[in-house]
DNA sequence: GAATTAATTGAACGTTCGTTTTATTGTTGC
DNA sequence: GCAACAATAAAACGAACGTTCAATTAATTC
């Protein structure tokens, strides 16, 4: 046989993509093999390589666009005319909403670097960088004007980055905590961190700015 | 041919182990093979088996003992009598130094969960939940007692976890800091998360308290 | 120094892997 | 309705995988 009626090129390479995401989170990237994907996909192996020349370059589709989803809601998100605190706020509260609503892309991105190909680690290392690079100067301008206290903008940075980033691994959709509750700890924790204040008022005011505006 | 001179089994398996931890860290349990093993230890892929029987139980043997290790020097490093600032102090300041000693075999222990059975990842499991039970024990029993002022003690525990192993992601021995220099700024970063205050006095001197004792 | 045990080699087993090739069929444009 | 093209199946490739087995030699015991 060769050709099944209904077939459609673009709707198998999506059906692709979201299987591979889906078993490389659940198996790893290694464990997970072309044939297993194509089954999941309800598809011949073969017909794979239609879409993806290799194994690994389908690996590095997904995390490139992972990457790039990511600076792009950022971009998005980013406030105009904003102070730090909204700016960083701002950068919270897109870090967590994304990475839950892509919990498995961000194990993937996280988890499979070791899998790629030296040029193509240095390109997705670079757009981590970037992105958190972003957050370091929030920190820095915060707290050169004041408005936090930060003992070391790169420790500070870097600790953010995997608190938040951590929410994946134990946040279940539907359990205890809504997403809004969870945003509204993480940045009420994220100001403690920073030493954040506003308008003079201590500390325990801004948490609760925070939580209102969650 | 066959035994080798000088070959001995206890430094052969020694030998083994340190090896794999180190492979696994760097390729993944997957995509290490029990020939690249062997050849690192410099021995052919059959001796491996007279140590383990499988590969998974190499993966099993290597994790249980960081655990173990992991829950040992904490019982040796948790003072008798302190308060909750002393206890978190003493839990921030044993998980730091034991991780950042074992880098690579937190590495696998964090990363290779998924290649365990699922009796084996139960087992795993259990020794880390019960581990962290002990932070989450001390942070109420601080946020009860006014010691500490926490929203919630169960995202507080699992960020400062996140936080705290994120360390070995980034951190390399001989760059910019020294590991009692990033020590004392995470005591001050959890202090900071907990809401801690010694005596009355305000937050800003616990850090300096903190980083006195680093 | 002979017998026993410990440690390892080298070859082989069956399986699975990523990938390629070729043929075949559905779909589309004229 | 016929050519051109898109999308797949089916089979096969060599290589690598985890693991086993028999043979062999070093170390130990008595």
């Amino acid at each position: 046989m060769a050709r099944t009626t209904g077939s459609d090129g673009e709707k198998t390479e999506a059906a692709v993509r979201e299987a591979a995401v889906n078993l490389i989170a659940r198996f790893g990237y290694e464990a997970m093999s072309m044939r297993q994907l194509a089954a999941e996909v309800g598809v011949q192996a073969a017909a794979l390589y239609r879409y993806f020349p290799t194994k690994e370059e389908l690996l590095f589709t997904l995390m490139r666009e992972h990457m790039e989803g990511l600076a792009t809601a950022w971009e998005a998100a980013r406030p105009a005319d904003a102070d730090s605190a909204q700016l960083l706020s701002a950068y919270v509260r897109n870090h967590i909403a994304f990475h839950i609503e892509r919990r498995h892309a961000t194990h993937v991105s996280n988890m499979e670097l070791r899998s790629l190909s030296p040029e193509r680690l240095t390109q997705i290392l670079r757009m981590r960088t970037a992105y958190e690079k972003e957050l370091r100067a929030i920190l820095r301008d915060g707290d050169e004007t004041g408005a936090f206290s930060i003992d070391d903008t790169g420790l500070t940075a870097m600790a953010l980055i995997q608190m938040m980033t951590g929410v994946i691994v134990w946040f279940r959709p539907g359990e205890r905590l809504s997403i809004a509750e969870v945003t509204a700890t993480y940045l009420s924790m994220t100001m403690r961190l920073v030493g954040g204040k506003i308008d003079g008022r201590e500390e325990k005011n801004v948490h609760e700015h925070a939580q209102l505006r969650a």
